[in-house]
DNA sequence: GAAATAGCGATGTAGACAGCATGTC
DNA sequence: CTACATCGCTATTTC
């Protein structure tokens, strides 16, 4: 079918397809014509990932929106958000119009509701959802990308409930479901009423094999020798293989690149370790040169070892990609791969889910995993296999693409090939009638008006794939009643026979996103804390009084290893003697203020917060388990909740890896170096992210909680939150919130006797400018960031910085010490607020 | 005698969505 | 109930 012949589009559509060498459609896409995607059809693609089926998705909402309609497309991953819209962004010429709603970057409703296609998570439509976003209603396509995660027993309800939720609001929806091929595609498409297209057919070739010994067998019976040396590795040597290889006749590209799934992040770096050796010795002058480049912008997101064995590795043209990355360091490395300047990238599954990242050969390395549940090594998934293989082949490069499984022996080759190569993928299982799911889902669901009874409620499950699926008719209607039983028990619904009615903190919790049980927890934390207060505050006052204590029993350790305290780095009385009411760091000898210790603590609310299932734990390791013990016992008086007892052996490993996990954030807030905390925790920088984000969420959700049930919390937990989000000691707060201004300025700024934002407006400009190391740009827009009336810097000269002494030695110790993703330009600093 | 190497036990294990208010594309 | 690669260490061999 030819692109030009595509009717229902809007005007200047088909010869922009044209322009962009499409002019005829692929067989599956032409399939899904066929089946009427462009007139409104819901359509289930079950397809080979890379096979044309986002055109299929833009099909179908152009032509949506050509009849007036408005369209959504459903991602998995917010980074996949981002590439959607830039891929859609090249349609704005014909009128339409493209935004994006995700966690972190998100457009107003108002904004949303004007335009044509907006490419949201699913959680996020979920959210839109349960919050009543007046666009959804107008909905007329919906597409949901990599459907088979339905599959999924954590993220899997949330699409499948939203499907049908917006199904519901709009029962006359076109719903796109874009599929890898699967073993039970009809079930999707019988669920959601839509065409079948299936299809194996991709653009370019996959060839898939197995390496074992010197030599490569494929799927089609041919045979490639690769010739591994004795005491050598079969990964080297495939790379080194197709880096070679320049006989695809297409350019003088210089040979394939490679991508190799490992499954752990240890194995990850240190194969790309080992592989830079390899691409090291094929890079021209000029690649090396870029490549240092980009291994120079690596070491600027991040002062840690993780980001300083990347760029080592970029520098030589391989690197490694996994979720202890930060999202900078993902990007340019994927980037990078994609100009073909990286060669290599050692990964795990990471990068199979992620953004596009073709490459000349796959290999899969690893096809077992650890899994804790299973008691040890588990193979991977057909499916997953299959989505690591697909990244093969780059579309108009290579002739076709290579995806190569290892094996040590005969046995374990045949194996693969029976496993992988010739076996279909799973069929998808539906994981909705899991009580963690349903809770959610459920409250959400009676919470939002979609369901007032227990029979509404079963109705509406009634139309899931869970329920087209199941053989076990009871199963549903059993954990129905265990989780309206718990919702209730919890006081986030009443129920009055057969009725049930979210109450207002059940509004709240359905509103914030939150898993019930979080809530509960948070609360239950929250109540526990008002009615322990008195005692508490006595005991860690006595604690206070009894001696000059460390504030951190670890002081000690610190310092023996060189580490210089952010407290310690506080002048011990502030610059200027007015005292701002700021509220001071603790000291610990002899106070001369009040003694009002905030209660509870940032480290008692960090850990209530950690403690919930909504938050992913640090777990211990070896050792861990008595140095938190002890950390426990120490900081007992600040835990909100009374510690479980050292034999009951489940819940105290918990209650321990909570505490890790909140010290973890206590350091993040106490201005502790990144590097010292990768090092510490055994993260990485994106770990650190990660766990902080989720910890602003959590608490500015317990902030809202704490305003429902006893506002009393309200003010510590803001605080805290705060201070996780700009990760400042409390008397930085106010700086910090500056726009430009992060941690590290922010103390620079208050050591130099700036201490809030009106002593910003105040203050000589000659301080402000040495306090930022003597950058003019970036002292003008933190100036204007603060509201001062005259922010230029041109009046001050560059000499007066050197009137300053402390300043000048300030500069010199944080050349040394930031790890913030500063870089040496007046954009440097980003607030810390941004991450991903 | 220093350095390479083999052997051994301890160790640790993938991923990542969401509120709200603001600023930004 | 299940594994396995890696790391740091020591014992042993090698030039």
């Amino acid at each position: 079918m030819k692109t030009a012949d595509l009717a229902g589009l809007p005007p200047g559509v088909p010869e922009h397809l044209r322009d962009e060498g499409i002019e005829e459609l692929y067989p599956p896409q032409a399939e899904a014509v066929e089946a009427g995607v462009t007139a409104g059809e819901s359509l289930v693609a079950s397809v080979p990932t890379a096979s044309g089926k986002t055109l299929v998705a833009e099909l179908a909402m152009l032509s949506a929106v050509e009849r007036g309609g408005k369209a959504l497309y459903i991602v998995p991953l917010r980074a996949l958000a981002s590439e959607k819209k830039a891929e859609f962004e090249r349609w704005e010429e014909y009128g339409i119009d493209v935004g994006v709603s995700t966690g972190n970057y998100d457009s107003s409703g108002e904004w949303l509701a004007s335009q044509d296609i907006i490419v949201a998570t699913s959680e996020k439509v979920d959210s839109l959802v349960r919050n009543n976003a007046p666009w959804v209603d107008d909905l007329s396509c919906v597409v949901a990308d990599e459907v088979h995660l339905v599959d999924d027993s954590h993220r899997g309800p949330t699409l499948e409930v939203t499907l049908g939720k917006l199904r519901k609001i709009n029962p006359g929806l076109q719903v796109v479901a874009l599929s890898a091929t699967v073993g039970n595609p009809e079930d999707i498409a019988e669920w959601l009423d839509a065409e079948l297209v299936e299809s194996e057919w991709r653009p370019i070739d996959l060839k898939m094999g197995v390496h074992y010994g010197n030599a490569i067998t494929f799927d089609d019976g041919s045979q490639r020798e690769v010739r591994v040396g004795k005491g050598d590795r079969q990964t080297p040597a495939l790379v080194a293989d197709i880096l070679d290889d320049d006989g695809d006749g297409e350019d003088d590209d210089g040979g394939g690149s490679s991508l190799v799934f490992v499954n752990s992040r240890r194995n990850a770096e240190a194969s790309a370790k080992r592989l830079a050796d390899v691409t090291e010795k094929r890079l021209t002058s000029e690649e090396r040169g870029e490549l240092a480049e980009i291994a120079q912008e690596i070491r600027d997101v991040s002062d840690t070892e993780t980001s300083d064995t990347l760029a080592n590795c970029v520098a030589k043209g391989a690197a490694f990609h996994h979720a202890g990355l930060a999202a900078d360091h993902r990007s340019l490395v994927e980037d990078a791969f994609r100009e073909r300047l990286i060669k290599v990238i050692s990964a795990t599954p990471t990068l199979a889910a992620g953004v596009n990242t073709p490459s000349r050969r796959v290999i899969v390395r690893d096809w077992q995993r650890y899994d804790g549940d299973f008691g040890g090594m588990k193979p991977l998934d057909v499916l997953e296999v299959h989505q690591m293989m697909g990244r093969a082949g780059r579309p108009g490069l290579d002739p076709y693409g290579e995806a190569v499984l290892l094996a040590k022996n005969a046995d374990t080759r045949d194996e693969l090939f029976e496993r992988y190569i010739w076996a279909d993928a799973e069929p998808v299982r539906s994981k909705l009638a899991a009580e963690p799911a349903l809770r959610t889902h459920l409250l959400a669901t009676v919470a939002s008006g979609f369901a007032h009874t227990r029979e509404g409620l079963l109705e509406f499950l009634d139309q899931t794939l869970y329920a087209t699926q199941t053989d076990e008719p009871g199963r549903l209607e059993r954990v129905t009643d265990n989780v309206l039983d718990y919702l209730e028990a919890n006081g986030f619904v009443e129920r009055d026979g057969d009725g049930v009615t979210a109450t207002s903190v059940g509004h709240t919790v359905s509103r914030l996103y939150l898993d019930p049980m979080s809530a509960a927890e948070i609360i239950d934390g929250l109540r526990w804390a008002s009615d322990h207060r008195e005692e508490k505050l006595r005991e860690l006052e006595g604690e206070a009084d009894g001696s000059a204590r460390e504030n951190r029993a670890d002081a000690e350790v610190d310092a023996d290893a060189g580490f210089q305290r952010a407290s310690e780095m506080v002048p011990e009385e502030g610059t200027d003697a007015d005292g701002d009411g700021g509220g001071d760091a603790e000291s610990d000898d002899d106070v001369e203020f009040e003694t009002d210790r905030t209660y509870p603590t940032a480290l008692g609310l960090f850990h209530l917060v950690c403690r919930t299932p909504d938050m992913y734990q640090l777990y211990l390791k070896s050792g861990d388990r008595e140095e938190y013990t002890e950390l426990c016992y120490e900081r007992e008086p600040e835990l909100l909740g009374n510690t479980p007892s050292e034999y009951e052996d489940v819940r105290f490993e918990e209650w321990l890896s909570a505490l890790k996990t909140a010290r973890l954030l206590e350091d993040w807030a106490d201005e502790v170096d990144e590097d010292r905390i990768t090092e510490r925790y055994g993260v990485g920088p994106g770990d650190i992210r990660g766990k902080v984000e989720t910890a602003e969420w959590l608490l500015g959700a317990a902030e809202q909680l704490a305003g429902e049930i006893d506002a009393s919390a309200t003010v510590p937990v803001r605080e805290a939150k705060m201070r996780v989000q700009y990760g400042v000691r409390d008397e930085l707060i106010d700086l910090a919130g500056i726009r430009g201004v992060g941690r590290k300025r922010a103390r620079r700024l208050f050591e130099a006797g700036i201490q809030t934002r009106a002593d910003l407006r105040e203050a000589d400009k000659s301080v402000v400018l040495a306090a930022l190391r003597g950058r003019r740009k970036t002292a003008e827009n933190v100036l204007e960031a603060a509201g001062r009336k005259d922010p230029s810097m041109d009046d001050v000269r560059e000499a007066d910085a050197e009137d300053l002494p402390e300043a000048t030695f300030e500069t010199a110790k944080d050349r040394r010490e930031d790890g913030d993703g500063e870089a040496d330009d007046p954009e440097e600093q980003a607030s810390l607020g941004d991450f991903g």
